[in-house]
DNA sequence: CCTTGAGTTGAAGTCCACTTCAACTTACAC
DNA sequence: GTGTAAGTTGAAGTGGACTTCAACTCAAGG
């Protein structure tokens, strides 16, 4: 056991795949040293930047954004955990945000359960820049805002 | 005020792009009827289709998935109140699980900041099946399960 | 009538995060 | 020295959820 790390060992202690991590190293998230050969080995600081990849990436946490984090790592020494610290801090509020908005959707649901109601308004849904922010594919707004339902009171839906 | 919406109109009230809606019809996850010009009008029952199309999006659930629970809805009748009730519940153990990992994956980054470690071992993260599960892109596991870090405790990160 | 904004179509494009492929080279145990 | 598992590359493909485009047609107010 030396202080380098295949691409295949660095995949299984990761959980990445290694087409994944070839991924990062293009994107600049992760570095390799080459052997004479040009197979990369990696140095066991990078086992915590995918680390780091993957604990932000379920903070819901882009790619191009989580580089900009890592960019921010000193490039002299090798992170300490107090940089570590500080930039999964750094994910702290969205991830707060999220389970706050996913928290209040089931609350919300919960009560429409409870009337049956389904409708846009009083759910937690159609509140834009609040519960379509941030969240993965199909949440984006395109136009301004939506606006009410103007069915009559007692219509049958 | 008629009873059946144009697209546009749809469109501004549900706060989803009329491409979008034209999109959710080629899956069948909407339908609307046409007039002389073939132009599309929606029955305002659509409405509710479309919020529980963002709502379960929210959730995390796929259109594919959405219009299979859509499928079950009867045909025969405007869906009840009772009908929305049973879809949206189905959804509830999904949702609570995804609160569940954000949850214990907040606890734990907040472990590590305490530490600094971001070791991937004592996190929720690479806990095939269980993080990794439900969440959008990024967070497929290929590779059988990650194993254990064995840097010798105390070496220099 | 005529204009104009809204709507129609199919095909192609976009973005993100990867994966797959083919053709070839290295590393290492025996 | 050799067999084989593991590694290399660039290019292309995938999947999900849409958007954009070009070329038209429709609806409705003046």
């Amino acid at each position: 056991m030396q202080d380098l790390l295949t691409i295949g060992e660095l995949s299984v202690r990761s959980g990445v795949a290694p087409s994944a991590l070839r991924y990062y190293e293009r994107l600049g998230l992760i570095r390799a040293d080459r052997t004479g050969g040009n197979q990369r080995r990696y140095a066991r600081a990078e086992l915590r930047r995918v680390a780091f990849i993957r604990i932000s990436q379920q903070v819901g946490v882009s790619l191009d954004e989580i580089r900009a984090a890592l960019d921010s790592l000193p490039e002299a020494r090798t992170p300490s955990p107090q940089d570590w610290a500080r930039l999964s801090a750094s994910w702290r509020s969205r991830l707060d945000e999220r389970i706050r908005l996913l928290t209040r959707l089931r609350d919300d649901l919960d009560g429409c359960i409870g009337c049956g109601c389904l409708s846009l308004q009083r759910c937690t849904l159609n509140n834009p820049g609040d519960t379509l922010a941030g969240e993965g594919p199909g949440a984006r707004l395109v136009l301004p805002r939506p606006v009410d339902d103007p069915t009559p009171a007692g219509s049958p839906a």
